[in-house]
DNA sequence: CCAGCCTAAAGTGCGCACACTTTGCGCATC
DNA sequence: GATGCGCAAAGTGTGCGCACTTTAGGCTGG
């Protein structure tokens, strides 16, 4: 299974990506970027001409995204796209943060290792980079969009759980609750969110479990109601 | 052999079940119960003579259950059954911990809706009833397992949201996390467990979301402990 | 006797064909 | 004009075969 987070399955890799894979990334990415209203069927045939493949590779993507949940399935009737209600959504945010903040907790209670450091510091430093001069340029967006991704990764990696991380894929792997679904790009709330990875971070070296977890709850929580803001009924 | 020994059609609904799905709930139940020992591999020809299939419906059940995490996947070279560390399995009642947590939050902000209401009575007095004369006999650890399932499902059900369920469901189905799995049957956790549901089920009901979230929290960690106790290092 | 190569067997990747189910539309009936 | 009815087209379910990759021996040269 493809074990990135935000991942782009490259084919340079020098591994030959099965076809089944390809197709299982691509159809998520449609679906996660909206290209596929939700509630729409998802017909083999036209997909599989389409993404110019057969339908046995096609039919192994359907039935994977379908156990990850982001396609319903009905026998003899084919898959169709989950709909998700706005309430759902925010609720999702809310999964978001019980289980990060349970991943700052455990993440606290293990025994520093340097490549874990690694990651955090270098999340921590592209982010430092980015607030000290941020002025709201595509580019800054990007890169903050990407630290924020490093952060939070490194966060999952830190909690070495393998439970955990399924799990929260599964849990990230939504629209619009995915971790590159930066809400607000102003300055304030980008410093602000900013020197909340630092106090987690803190939290975590010092072995403060029960600060990190709850630094991590509210910090998702938060963006939970700025996506209710920006978004107030759909 | 095609269809010669398929005696019921389907007894509930008439609906043809497909071979895709009867595959997947084998597959999966052996993989629960430990019929395939972690870390085996998974051979999609053996798998398909031993249940009677071709090859195509085993590999849609096999990518499926990759995508929920009970296999992993290789280029060429198929699936194997996922080992779990015994620390990956605390660490998996940790996100029930979490997870069921933040189901008994959200439940308690409903309103209150009599179906909900029906299941956790239901559930509460099967469970009166098998601890009031509660010996320990076989049928009673089966009466009070099914009440602990009824329980933790009415809990999910009246969280009423789909992502959550969706992604308690994934963390329910893993070996040795499951909500079958009672720990101790000795007759003063399983009174304590039940008075916890009692408890749990009046904060719900009281509207008191943070009791109920603290309550089940310590309810699932609870038996974290007891399964630790009772395999100590494996 | 060991290391490395080479080859055959085993196993996966996937296209394809045909059976069965669902869906949609036109026609007959009331 | 509304309501079924039935048939054909579209779509899913699954068996099957062949190409390609991995694996496991056995053989050969050092």
């Amino acid at each position: 299974m493809n074990k990135s987070f935000e991942g782009y399955e490259s084919s340079s890799s020098g591994k030959a990506v099965p076809r089944s894979l390809q197709v299982a990334d691509q159809l998520r990415e449609s679906i996660l970027s909206g290209g596929i209203p939700p509630g729409e069927r998802v017909n083999e045939v036209q997909l599989s001409q389409r993404l110019g493949v057969s339908r046995t590779p096609t039919r192994a993507a359907l039935h994977a995204l379908a156990a990850e949940g982001l396609l319903d399935y009905e026998t003899n009737r084919g898959f169709t796209v989950r709909e998700y209600s706005p309430q759902s959504v925010a609720e999702g945010y809310e999964i978001r943060a019980v289980l990060e903040g349970l991943a700052c907790r455990l993440a606290a209670a293990r025994p520093p290792d340097p490549k874990v450091t690694a990651l955090f510091e270098d999340a921590l430093a592209l982010g430092d980079d980015v607030v000290a001069g941020f002025e709201g340029t595509t580019a800054q967006m990007e890169a903050y969009r990407q630290s924020n991704v490093l952060f939070h990764t490194a966060v999952i990696t830190a909690a070495d759980n393998q439970m955990l991380e399924d799990t929260l894929r599964l849990a990230l792997a939504r629209p619009a609750t995915s971790l590159r679904n930066i809400v607000s790009f102003s300055q304030n709330p980008v410093r602000r969110r900013h020197d909340d990875h630092h106090r987690i971070y803190d939290a975590i070296r010092a072995g403060d479990g029960w600060r990190a977890e709850l630094l991590m709850r509210e910090h998702v929580t938060s963006v939970k109601y700025n996506e209710l803001e920006r978004r107030p009924a759909r």
